[in-house]
DNA sequence: GTCGATGCTGTGTACGCACACAAATATACA
DNA sequence: TGTATATTTGTGTGCGTACACAGCATCGAC
C-alpha cells in the first residue's frame, strides 16, 4: 500500500561497491584517502544508480556551520531597509536547522568610505556567501572581483549592475520602475512641462545605484513620449533637512510652472509633507512601502506609489546561498520583483500581504 | 568565534520540567497518556522557551509517509496539462527524502463523468492533500463540501471558484487574462467589428471553469470598450477533426468579415493551422506556451500568447502542502501567476527560462 | 496480600549521513 | 626479515527526533 519507492541510501551504494560506507563517503565528498581503483569503481556504480542524499540526514549530521553576511544602509525604524532586515532574520530563523548563521554589517548609504569599510570588514571574516545592494559601480565591481577570486558567491538586491556574475540578483528592473514612474506621473498630468527631480545626497556623495537606474528609466520616458518636459533636478541633503525647505521654496519661486515632481528613493513623504504646506497642486509620484508614504498616499499628497518588496526579495536572496550551497539547487540568477502600483484604491490589499 | 546560538532541543524542555524526553515528546504531539500536571509543567516550560522543531531530525525519523494526489486532465505529449505533470514530479522529487509520495490521477476534461470517477477514487484512499484545477461549478462545490468535512487540504490550479476553502490557489487571475486577450486583439486591430471566440467541446460538454472565466474577462473587455464588436460563437469538437474544418469554413463564408479570433484553451496552433491555409488575414489570440503554438507565434499566424507557468504553478501547489502539513508554515492563500505576454520580439527569453 | 489492569513515565533504537578514529594493508628502507 | 611510515579502508559515534517498548506505581477486585 504504502509502498514508499525504497531511496537508495549509501549503505547500497557501499554494498554494491564491495566497499563500506565510509569509502564511499570519501568519494562522494572528495575527501581524498581512496585509492584510484576503488574510486573509479564507485563512481560506476554512481553513474549507474540516481543517488542522492538525503538532505535531512546530511543536515543533520554535518559539522560545518555556513556564516553569511549581509551589507546593508543603516536602517532606521519604519524604513525600506528596516523591511529588508526583516526578510534577512526570517531566512536567517527558517534556515537555523541547517546550522546558517546570518551576520549584517551597516554603512552610510550616503559615505562611500563607510561602504568600502564594511565591505573589508566582512571579507575579513571569510564568509560562505555576502548579500548586498550594489553601491557605486566601480566601487562595487572592484568587490565583486575579489571576491570571485576568493571563490565567495554574492546576492545582490534592490538593484543591479553589469559586469559582474553575481550568483542570483533579486529586485526590480530598476530602469523599468524609473519608466513606469514617468508614465503614471503623465496620466495624472498628460501636459506636464516641468518636473521636480529630487535626490538626497550628503556631502557631494549619492552613491545608489538603484535611484540612478530609476532615473535613467525616467528620463527615457520623457525623452521618448513628452520631449518638450524639461527636469529640474533638485539635490536635498539627506541629513540636514533646515535646509532643504529653503532649496525647495527657491525651486518653487524660481520655477512656479513645476507641477509634477518624483523622488526615486524611499523618502518620499518628507517631499509631500512639504509640497501638502505650500504646493499641494504638484502631483507626486514616490518609491516603496513605508508607513509613513502609504499616508501620504491616503492624504493624496502622494499620487502614485510605486513598491517593491524588500522584505521578499531579501529572503529570497538568502535562501539563494543556502539553496545552492546547501540543497545544491540551481538558482535562476535573475529575479525581477514584480513593479507594484499602489494607489488609494488597492494600497489596503497591499498593507495586508 | 562560531558561536551557533544553541538551538533549544527536546532534551533540554525535559531537563528544564524535570522529566523525560519521551514525555515531553507526548506533550508536544498530543500522544495522551501524561498525567494532567506533567502535561502542565512541561506546557508551561514550552510558554517560556521559544521551542521549535528540528525539522531535519523531526523527518528523519518521523514514520509518516504523506500521499498527495493529483487530479488532472488527460495529458498529452508536450500539452499544457504534461507540463502541469512535470511540475508535479519535480516537487515530488524534491520531497522524497521527507517521505512525500505523489499520486496523479486523470480524468477527460470534456466529460464530467469521468472526472466524478477521478475524484471519487482519490479520495478513497483518504490522501493527505488533493491538487486539482476546478472543473464545473456545482460539481466542484460538491467535493470541496467533501473534503472539508473530512479534513483534506486540498489546492486548486489553474483557475479558482468562489465558495469554496482552499489551502491555497496558484494559478492565473482568468478573468484578468482574458480581459487582455481582448485589449491585445484590438490593439492589433482597433476597428474590429466582428470576432469568432472558439472553444472545445465534446458531446455538448465542455466544463473548463478556466475557459469560462478568460470569457467573461473577454466579454466585459468587449463590452466596456467596443460595444459594436459582435463575438461569434464556435463550437469545435476536441476530438473528431474532420467535421470541425467544415464548421470553420462555414463560419467565414457566412460571416466573410470576421478578422479577428481568440481560443481560450491551449490547443490554438489547431486554429492557427486552419487560418494559415485559407484565412490569413485573421488576426489570432492564443493561450499557453506550447511548443506548437510557439511555431504559430513565429509565423505569424498567432499575433499574440498569453501565457501562464504551469509548471511552477503546479510545483508549488504541492509544496504548499508540505510547506502547511510538514513545515507548519503559513500558506499564502491566493497566489496569482504573472499574465505573461508573448511575442515574436520576447518569446525567446519564455523558452530560455 | 496477590493478581491483573490501567495509567503514566523513562529508556532505547532507528532514521541516513558526516566525520573521527581505529584497523588493515601497502610501501619504504635498513 | 623486520621495523617504521604512508596509504587505504572499515567501524563507530553522534546529530535531534519519533516511536516502540519496558518498567513502575497505583488501584480495585478477589
Amino acid at each position: 500500500m504504502n509502498a514508499m519507492p525504497i531511496k537508495i541510501k549509501i549503505k547500497d551504494i557501499a554494498e554494491k561497491a564491495g566497499v563500506s560506507a565510509g569509502t564511499v563517503d570519501r568519494v562522494l565528498h572528495n575527501r581524498g584517502n581512496v585509492s584510484k581503483e576503488t574510486k573509479k569503481k564507485v563512481l560506476e556504480i554512481l553513474e549507474q544508480i540516481h543517488y542522492t542524499p538525503n538532505l535531512s540526514a546530511s543536515a543533520l549530521a554535518s559539522k560545518k556551520t555556513f556564516v553569511f553576511y549581509s551589507v546593508i544602509p543603516n536602517c532606521e525604524p519604519g524604513g525600506y531597509w528596516k523591511m529588508v532586515e526583516v526578510g534577512l532574520r526570517r531566512a536567517e530563523q527558517e534556515l537555523s536547522d541547517f546550522k546558517v548563521l546570518l551576520k549584517i554589517n551597516y554603512f552610510d548609504q550616503y559615505d562611500s568610505a563607510s561602504f568600502i569599510r564594511a565591505m573589508d570588514e566582512t571579507l575579513k571574516n571569510a564568509p560562505d556567501g555576502i548579500l548586498f545592494p550594489p553601491f557605486q559601480k566601480q566601487i562595487t565591481l572592484d568587490y565583486t572581483r575579489q571576491m570571485e577570486e576568493l571563490g565567495i558567491p554574492y546576492v545582490f538586491i534592490d538593484s543591479k549592475i553589469e559586469g559582474a556574475r553575481p550568483l542570483a540578483y533579486y529586485g526590480q528592473d530598476s530602469f523599468q520602475s524609473g519608466y513606469l514612474g514617468a508614465k503614471l506621473l503623465f496620466t495624472q498630468k498628460p501636459d506636464l512641462h516641468k518636473i521636480a527631480v529630487f535626490s538626497f545626497f550628503h556631502s557631494g556623495e549619492m552613491h545608489s545605484n538603484q535611484v540612478s537606474l530609476r532615473m535613467e528609466g525616467f528620463q527615457s520616458y520623457v525623452g521618448k513620449f513628452k520631449k518638450d518636459c524639461e527636469l529640474v533636478r533638485v539635490p536635498l541633503d539627506a541629513y540636514e533637512w533646515d535646509q532643504n525647505e529653503r532649496i525647495m521654496e527657491n525651486l518653487f519661486s524660481e520655477n512656479p510652472d513645476v507641477e509634477g515632481a518624483v523622488l526615486f528613493s524611499s523618502r518620499s513623504y518628507v517631499i509631500a509633507d512639504f509640497l501638502e504646506k505650500h504646493h499641494h497642486h504638484v502631483t507626486l509620484i514616490g518609491y516603496d512601502l513605508l508607513e509613513k508614504n502609504v499616508a501620504c498616499l491616503r492624504k493624496n499628497t502622494i499620487a502614485y506609489l510605486i513598491a517593491q518588496r524588500p522584505e521578499e526579495q531579501a529572503y529570497r536572496g538568502i535562501k539563494a546561498f543556502s539553496d545552492s550551497l546547501i540543497f545544491k539547487k540551481q538558482i535562476q540568477p535573475i529575479n525581477f520583483a514584480p513593479i507594484d502600483i499602489l494607489t488609494q484604491e488597492n494600497i489596503d490589499f497591499y498593507l495586508k500581504f
